[in-house]
DNA sequence: AATTAGGCATTTTTT
DNA sequence: ATGCCTAATT
């Protein structure tokens, strides 16, 4: 246990610590020991000041961010630091809405909404409303409905505020939105916001009971909240002010999801008696990164000067590497990766490439592959959104709430069992008429008792029986629900048809059986839980898992990352790629001229750069694929923004004669496995028989939640001008050209039949060699 | 009812 | 280039 916490802090450190009483404002920037604050302050609490840890909580913005804390905290305090209460702020209000929901008119068996089912359910209504959604995308909907609720705006307010006519449709939307909510016992992440804010608005007891059990109040990354979450925060400290909050307003990253800057000065409006603690110390980066990343920021008008400083050595200058296309800039990535490790200098984990946007990723896991650096991705195709865990996902929703109509909707005919469109259209329909839900309606359907007739059901003999064995087996299941929860995912997999449907599917069953196997892994935590809870408490950590928390930053592999989710991390050498107009910043926040969208472009580039302890690298392209074709990319205005003295750019200063379709040609034939003991001779012939078909590695970003792997082996045919060959479909035909293509080759081929030449990929045609 | 083909829009970042 | 939705086909 350490109790000499408080000799390793600075001054400033010290000061954020030791000053516990009554309302704080710590700015925290880059890299100036923030974490190490927090976490000395609570231990200062519980150990000088005899808090008990009980009445202390944190928030956090993730997952992974809690737990680091607690992890700290336990080495720091021993047994007392499970008792302080560290979670995001999503996560803490679905505790506080399983007590207390019934007052907000949330069963305690709630289910939490995510992006795609809020997705789902504004179809739906739109549906229902009869409005095009070609003239109003839903994804434009949803992000104005969640930025009313995230302000604390709910419908009724919503609609009666004067607006065009966009709007009045949002509060259409808006209003039938709710309602499907409120019928299916779900809540968006919005709603868990807003109605723990309603709560304690409206039950003043509650809410005292809440000030009494925190008596401090800790919010991390408060640059990021919006104002449900302040709110909520003021809420609990209204009454003993000891709220605590630490953020940098330079890396405010997060606006497009309706965090709010002003919640920083409101804070000072708020809480005049605040103390305002700078920490200027970067203990972190170079003296050379820090001055770029501050001259940087410096461009933005919206922003308070800081005197960010450190004692660091200047260390390197910052590379900035121009490559032909993304295919090159990875690959100069990939080579200068291989460089560092060989220079034994720093290990994989100690590397990450950072991008603007998930779709950047592909050309670096395929470098990745192809130089066989083991990889983390984070983010990407997420894993709990495959169709398969989501089916599973939506049957245990039904379960625990037959009326989650949005659930039933998912799951009534998949696996197929003849509940058509036109069935679903006329359930709907009925529901929708009579204020049903869909379960509710096949009840009254399939019951011989009921009255239906009067309904003007048109569904034939045939859709009803469907129904009513549907009905039959959810009834099933559904006795099952306070089982075993493996079990339960167990039976629900087998009797729904789920598991044979799978084994039917010869092309990706296979891969889905085995993630529906990686889920009930995942779910095995919470099978030891009394009754259904630990079917919700499973549900509940389905839905609020962000990609960041499965980033293991032991694993020996570098890292994949966004810009956004890089936020908080640092790794000793960063590879900022896509340095270019329309990249970062990003094509929407110029298109868009308004200026503050372009200060936060900024700040990311300023967060990305801020990552990096000792290299940093710069990467673009002066070509990038967009939209099928190439177009030429202009380099990030950000990068001029950086003083030139402390710039390195390879290709200029040592061998600038060189130009970059030259290197573009030297780089893509430059031996890519040079420290692979095998490739050697496995590239050296053509040896693969006909029967040997040449694997394309599989699509990379479709695996697990966190892509760990090493790459397959390089592909090692190769088929030269003039051989004959056979295909399929084409015929026989004779070889004209084959080249690379990434991982994979691509052959032309001049077909004896009237397909004439085609060029193919060699991993997917099958080609037969005659 | 289910599968397939073709047309259309589309690309930011995520608790 | 990819994915999503509608229309057409069996």
């Amino acid at each position: 246990m350490d109790t000499n916490f408080l000799d390793e802090l600075n001054i400033a450190q010290k000061k954020a610590v030791e000053n516990t009483d009554g309302p704080v404002l710590i700015v925290a920037g880059p890299g100036s020991g923030k974490t190490r604050v927090i976490t000395s302050r609570i231990a200062y609490l519980i150990q000088r000041q005899g808090v008990n840890p009980y009445n202390i909580a944190a928030v956090t913005f993730t997952n992974k961010a809690a737990s680091e804390m607690k992890d700290r905290l336990s080495s720091m305090l021993g047994s007392d630091a499970a008792r302080v209460t560290a979670s995001t702020f999503h996560s803490f209000c679905s505790m506080v809405l399983r007590r207390e929901g019934a007052a907000v008119g949330l069963d305690r068996d709630f289910v939490i909404f995510d992006d795609d089912d809020q997705i789902d359910t504004i179809k739906k209504a739109m549906k229902d409303l009869d409005i095009d959604p070609k003239s109003f995308a839903p994804r434009n909907i949803l992000s104005r409905i969640s930025n009313s609720k995230s302000q604390l705006i709910d419908y009724e307010q919503f609609v009666k505020q004067k607006g065009n006519y966009y709007d009045e449709v949002v509060g259409r939307v808006f209003e039938n939105y709710e309602n499907t909510l409120s019928q299916s016992n779900a809540a968006d992440f919005d709603d868990l916001l807003m109605k723990t804010h309603d709560l304690f608005l409206n039950n003043p007891s509650v809410l005292e009971n809440y000030q009494n059990r925190f008596i401090y109040l800790m919010v991390d990354e408060f640059q990021d909240t919006n104002i449900a979450q302040y709110g909520i925060a003021k809420q609990i400290a209204g009454t003993h002010r000891n709220l605590c909050v630490v953020g940098d307003p330079d890396q405010s990253i997060y606006s497009w999801r309706n965090a709010d800057i002003r919640n920083i000065l409101s804070f000072r409006d708020d809480f005049p008696e605040a103390d305002l603690i700078p920490l200027e110390e970067n203990y972190r980066s170079t003296q050379t990164i820090l001055e770029g990343a501050r001259e940087l920021i410096s461009a933005n008008k919206e922003r308070v000067e800081k005197n960010l400083w450190t004692r660091n050595d200047k260390g390197n200058l910052i590379t900035v590497v121009e490559g032909y296309n993304e295919d090159e800039e990875a690959h100069l990535v990939l080579k200068e990766i291989v460089r560092i490790l060989d220079s034994g200098k720093h290990s994989q984990k100690d590397i990450a490439v950072m991008y603007r946007v998930n779709a950047q990723s592909r050309t670096f896991e395929m470098a990745c592959q192809k130089y066989r650096i083991p990889y983390q991705i984070v983010g990407g195709i997420k894993f709990y959104q495959r169709k398969e865990i989501k089916d599973i996902t939506a049957y245990l929703r039904t379960l625990l709430n037959p009326n989650d109509s949005i659930s039933l909707a998912r799951i009534i005919n998949m696996p197929t069992r003849g509940l058509g469109q036109r069935t679903i259209n006329e359930i709907t329909r009925i529901a929708r008429v009579n204020n049903l839900s869909m379960f509710e309606v096949i009840e009254k359907l399939t019951d011989p008792d009921s009255e239906t007739e009067t309904l003007g059901i048109q569904l034939s003999k045939r859709a009803l029986n469907s129904l009513e064995q549907f009905r039959d087996l959810i009834t099933s299941l559904r006795s099952k629900i306070d089982n075993d929860l493996i079990n339960l995912i167990d039976s629900v997999v087998q009797q729904t048809g789920y598991h044979k449907y799978l084994q039917n599917d010869q092309e990706q069953g296979e891969e889905r059986l085995e993630n529906i196997q990686e889920y009930m892994n995942s779910a095995r935590e919470y099978a030891h839980m009394e009754n259904r809870e630990g079917l919700t408490t499973f549900l509940e950590s389905v839905a609020l898992v962000s990609d960041i928390d499965d980033l293991d930053d032991s694993e020996e592999s570098i890292t994949l990352i966004t810009l956004h989710q890089a936020k908080g991390l640092e790794f000793p050498a960063v590879f900022m790629v896509g340095m270019e107009e329309g990249i970062l910043p990003h094509r929407r926040a110029i298109e868009t001229g308004d200026p503050s969208e372009l200060e936060e472009e900024r700040r990311l580039c300023y967060v990305g750069m801020t990552r990096a302890q000792s290299l940093l690298y710069m990467m673009r392209a002066f070509r990038r694929g967009f939209r099928g074709g190439l177009e030429p990319s202009a380099p990030s205005r950000f990068l001029s923004e950086i003083p030139r003295n402390l710039i390195h750019m390879p290709g200029l200063d040592n061998q600038s004669t060189e130009n970059s379709t030259t290197r573009n040609q030297k780089s893509s034939q430059a031996n890519p496995g040079k420290n692979i003991k095998r490739s050697k001779t496995m590239r050296t012939q053509n040896t693969v028989t006909s029967n040997n078909r040449i694997v394309k590695p599989k699509s990379p970003t479709r695996r697990k939640r966190v892509v760990n792997k090493i790459a397959p082996p390089i592909p090692t045919s190769s088929y030269s001008a003039g051989e004959k060959v056979s295909h399929g479909t084409f015929g026989e035909g004779i070889v004209m050209n084959c080249e690379a293509s990434g991982d994979d080759l691509q052959v032309t081929v001049a077909f004896k039949s009237d397909a004439g030449v085609k060029k193919l990929l060699a991993s997917l045609a099958k080609l037969t060699k005659l």
